[in-house]
DNA sequence: TGATAATTTGACCGGTTGGTAAACATTACA
DNA sequence: TGTAATGTTTACCAACCGGTCAAATTATCA
């Protein structure tokens, strides 16, 4: 009798590992582009190049799938924020986090907009792993950012609004790709863009912080 | 015989005018937070209080619904780009677009989002609306922008990713609202959080802009 | 009031949805 | 090689989808 993904203990076959990362690939394609429920596992079996059945024998049904995707993007997407370096020099750590989230946002387009699909329905998955995890990372590194404000190596402000909006202007450039290639035009629609954009965020939030403006 | 909307030329019944109105405020609700695809016009007729055939009597189509939203939307979604004034201090110009931006994404969150959903799932219905008229505004708006920095009035920037990024801010907050709350916790996500955004972003924004730095 | 037009409803339709059952094929391994 | 576990497919199902239709109800106004 077969034995469905959520009942193995034992090691996994080869050829599970090659079909459950299959499936994922597949599973980030459309679930990235229409939500959860604009999806279709008709779709994304299509997409993986195998029969329905097939594909709801490795995850049972279209949640389980998408929860796995979800950890793992989650995961992957707050690793340049763990990078952040407490000991570091701030005017250097925060370029290099607004670099690699610009850079994550320019080779993983895909697994932005997962997120800010799940986000924007009202994350009703992984509310948990927001308050928790998410939130814990993000309290750590405002407490960084805190200190530096105090020592007057930045200037005074809210660190998790500033989390934000390095958040947000990077991200989007995935998510609201269209949008950007639209207003830019064809002429400045490629790759160069994220150069352009890179330029521009460091002078913004470089600009913005080392200067210890009035704070009010 | 009933006359469906289309086929209306003459003046619109109270009636009509009303549950047009119902059923946008009910679309809008769905809309907005499943997307096209996942919304479902059971649902929408739901919400709206109506039998699905009394909505579909008003408009005939799921889609004819939806665009007649995001037309409205993006509409309005635009008025506080317009009133960007060329004549105006550029200092004061930026704050009170920013604090307008800001203003929205706290008031009409369910439209940031229904545009959002749109973009995010590559705006299949909107994407000449965005390269004509929505390209037109920004392209103005962008040379006042570039006066200014080159009459030493603001330093010099992008003015296409200072417009991004201002978008990408104010928005997050309608947006990412689930993230938001969840990042900062009971005690910091009532309605307070918006005056401290706001603090934050003309901070970054004044302070990162009315200094000439070196632009590169 | 009465007739006509506008509105609302319940029943229904063909197609799609997520998911299942069971037969069939393939692999792993003693 | 044999056989048991694993993997794949065809056929199918009940629920739901967007949308239609004709009958019933309500508003309009001469």
């Amino acid at each position: 009798m077969a034995l469905p993904r959520a009942a193995r203990t034992q090691r996994r076959t080869r050829i599970q590992e090659a079909k459950e990362e299959q499936i994922l690939e597949a599973a980030l394609e459309v679930f990235s582009l229409h939500g959860f429920r604009g999806a279709t596992v008709d779709q994304i079996a299509d997409v993986a190049g195998m029969s329905k059945p097939n594909l709801l024998y490795y995850f049972r049904t279209k949640e389980a799938m998408h929860r796995a995707l979800i950890t793992r993007v989650l995961d992957t997407w707050l690793d340049p924020l763990r990078e952040f370096d407490a000991g570091g020099n701030p005017v250097s750590e925060i370029r290099s986090y607004i670099r690699r989230k610009l850079e994550m946002a320019r080779d993983f387009p895909r697994e932005s907009r997962l997120f800010a699909n799940e986000i924007l329905q009202g994350a009703p998955n992984i509310e948990d792993e927001l308050k928790g995890p998410l939130k814990a990372l993000v309290d750590e590194k405002a407490e960084v950012i805190r200190a530096w404000a105090k020592a007057g190596k930045i200037a005074k402000c809210d660190p998790y609004h500033l989390i934000f909006s390095i958040w947000s202007t990077t991200q989007h450039y995935a998510d609201f790709d269209v949008q950007v290639r639209a207003v830019l035009g064809q002429d400045q629609s490629g790759d160069g863009r994220f150069e352009d954009a890179a330029r521009f965020l460091e002078q913004l939030f470089l600009t913005g912080l080392h200067i210890n403006e009035q704070p009010t």
